[in-house]
DNA sequence: GCCAACGTTGGC
DNA sequence: GCCAACGTTGGC
């Protein structure tokens, strides 16, 4: 579409962390047309980057927290949009202070592409000079949605093909 | 399982 | 608006 900013952006890479005894990747498998959306996310700045920067066609490394590897790729069917779990008091991402007028949680729609070849585990990421900079890989980076750069994309495809 | 590193909350 | 207290995450 043309005059819609976002629309004429190249296409960007994500990395979502998920605990898998909460939501795994077999889950994501078993899930209606293999998509999901991503509830829960209670962190600003992860947030923003659901409510801003994730966009339809974007691809997603779907990482398994307990596990810490990467375990397969996403592809992103629905831009950010309020995370409705927040106002459900029974639901336990409640958040009374977001309101549907004015939601203070966002998610975003995620379909399963394809699971990599084998799970590319942390262990074996930190060495990779190329993936010093990672996001992932910095010490303290607990944020469990993050950006991944297209070098960073390719280098781990590479290394699980 | 411990503890450091963060992020958030709440008292002042 | 500062900062101590608290809860959570993640590395080891």
């Amino acid at each position: 579409m043309l005059g819609c900013p976002r629309m004429s952006q190249k296409k960007r890479y994500w990395l979502f962390k998920s605990e898998p005894s909460v939501f795994s990747w077999s889950d994501l498998e078993s899930a209606p047309q293999q998509t999901t959306y991503w509830e829960g996310v209670r962190n600003y700045q992860a947030r923003n980057t659901l409510r801003d920067d994730v966009a339809v066609g974007d691809e997603v490394f779907f990482y398994h927290s307990q596990e810490k590897a990467i375990v397969g790729v996403c592809k992103v069917t629905r831009s950010g949009y309020p995370d409705h779990t927040a106002f459900d008091s029974k639901n336990k991402y409640y958040d009374p202070k977001s309101k549907k007028e004015s939601p203070t949680w966002y998610m975003v729609d995620i379909q399963l592409k394809k699971a990599l070849n084998r799970p590319a585990t942390l262990e074996e990421l930190k060495p990779i000079a190329k993936l010093k900079p990672m996001k992932l890989l910095q010490k303290g980076m607990r944020l469990s949605v993050q950006p991944v750069t297209e070098s960073e994309w390719q280098t781990i495809l590479k290394l699980t093909n």
